[in-house]
DNA sequence: AAATAATTTTAGACAAAACTAAAAAAATAA
DNA sequence: TTATTTTTTTAGTTTTGTCTAAAATTATTT
């Protein structure tokens, strides 16, 4: 594997989660999501294309051919691993990490990586609860999804809240509810769609539509 | 405290370490440091004149100013403190550490460095015992020197081995020297230059001068 | 002290990554 | 289907950090 600049690895770290959504990604998309202009993001993705990185036929738009996909995942594999062990060792508060990790997930170095993971006891989600690659750039493709599209009598793991409100973080830390928590849905009911889960063999209590919009799961 | 690139970084860093051997540092000498050439070096010499970061007359030599010396400071403080995470946690060996740091030290936010020392417990050396600056700065200016120039009844701390042999290892290890070491110097033999040196309260034992000369220590 | 050698600086170029302004292409509206 | 708007690309600069080749300065010899 190569090495890339900060830059390059940022535009391809950009297209990698802009994909995700839509299916191509634009040039004023991207340029929007790095603070930069349309022109510098043609100039880069000539230069990306040259690389082989990714596809792009002038005003197509772009995506990441597979060694592109290939060079995201190492590099969100970095960027989660400093995460975790921001979060996890240095106490640093979950909204903290993310800056931080901008900048340390561009030193591509795979042993210290590497190890890196096996000190933190290869940790499968990042704070967000984001899934981290393996060594092998191997990611649990599991989408994240609502816990309000889940089906019934499956298990999910949640991954993420997308309001982070003290007066939610109360209700969910009352109903034992936290990021890594598995989730079961055993009912759903169509009058004010709220749903019956359960958490592992306790019995199962209820959730109100409200709370469960804000509840995202990774199922298998 | 501004931010600097990682050209400039690699620059002061290096003038800092050369500035300890002699009083001020060349052209030549710093190109040749750097693997760059003379041309380079005036370039970055003017910039950082510029940014007052030294001090620096055409044909006449540089030296670091008092904030040069600040910022040099907080980039060995950085390096060291990474070099003993990958060696102490990640578990890289002794040799493997310098060429990671070397990245990992552009990396300035103070935040993480300070969490960073503190998870590591405030350690006062890095694993090439080399003493790491505080958060403030400060470092202890024991200067390394060499075994052979200790005075009489002091104590000194064992910091580095110059000649990394399995032979010069073996020895150390069957007198039970290693870094950190706590020495005292009790006699010094002008015959054969050998002296009598002391671990804790133990009985003193011989060291050769081929032996003593290899080995450096940070006398307060 | 003049000549030669070594060191250092200047001048001019280049590559990477960004920008602005203008041109070209595609999408949308009339 | 034209006309207009939006998007994208091109062309030409800028900044940072590097380089080579030549000029200037300092150091060393004879």
């Amino acid at each position: 594997m190569l090495n890339y600049s900060t830059s390059e690895e940022n535009y391809i770290k950009a297209i990698f989660h802009l994909q995700r959504q839509d299916g191509t990604v634009t040039t004023n998309e991207l340029a929007n999501e790095l603070k930069t202009k349309p022109a510098s993001v043609t100039d880069m993705m000539k230069k990306l294309k040259v690389k082989k990185l990714l596809n792009y036929q002038p005003y197509q738009g772009f995506r990441l051919t597979n060694e592109g996909n290939k060079v995201a995942l190492g590099i969100i594999r970095r960027h989660r691993l400093w995460e975790y062990f921001l979060a996890e060792k240095l106490k640093f508060s979950w909204d903290e990490v993310h800056e931080v990790a901008e900048d340390l997930e561009h030193v591509s170095n795979k042993k210290l990586i590497d190890k890196l993971d096996e000190f933190l006891g290869f940790p499968r989600t990042d704070p967000h609860g984001d899934p981290i690659p393996d060594a092998n750039g191997r990611i649990e493709m599991s989408k994240k999804i609502c816990l309000t599209e889940m089906e019934l009598n499956t298990i999910a793991i949640v991954s993420s809240v997308s309001d982070q409100s003290s007066e939610i973080l109360e209700l969910l830390e009352h109903k034992k509810i936290a990021i890594g928590t598995k989730l079961e849905v055993k009912k759903k009911f169509d009058f004010d769609n709220s749903m019956e889960v359960k958490i592992g063999r306790q019995p199962a209590f209820t959730i109100s539509n409200q709370l469960a919009e804000n509840i995202f799961v990774l199922s298998n």
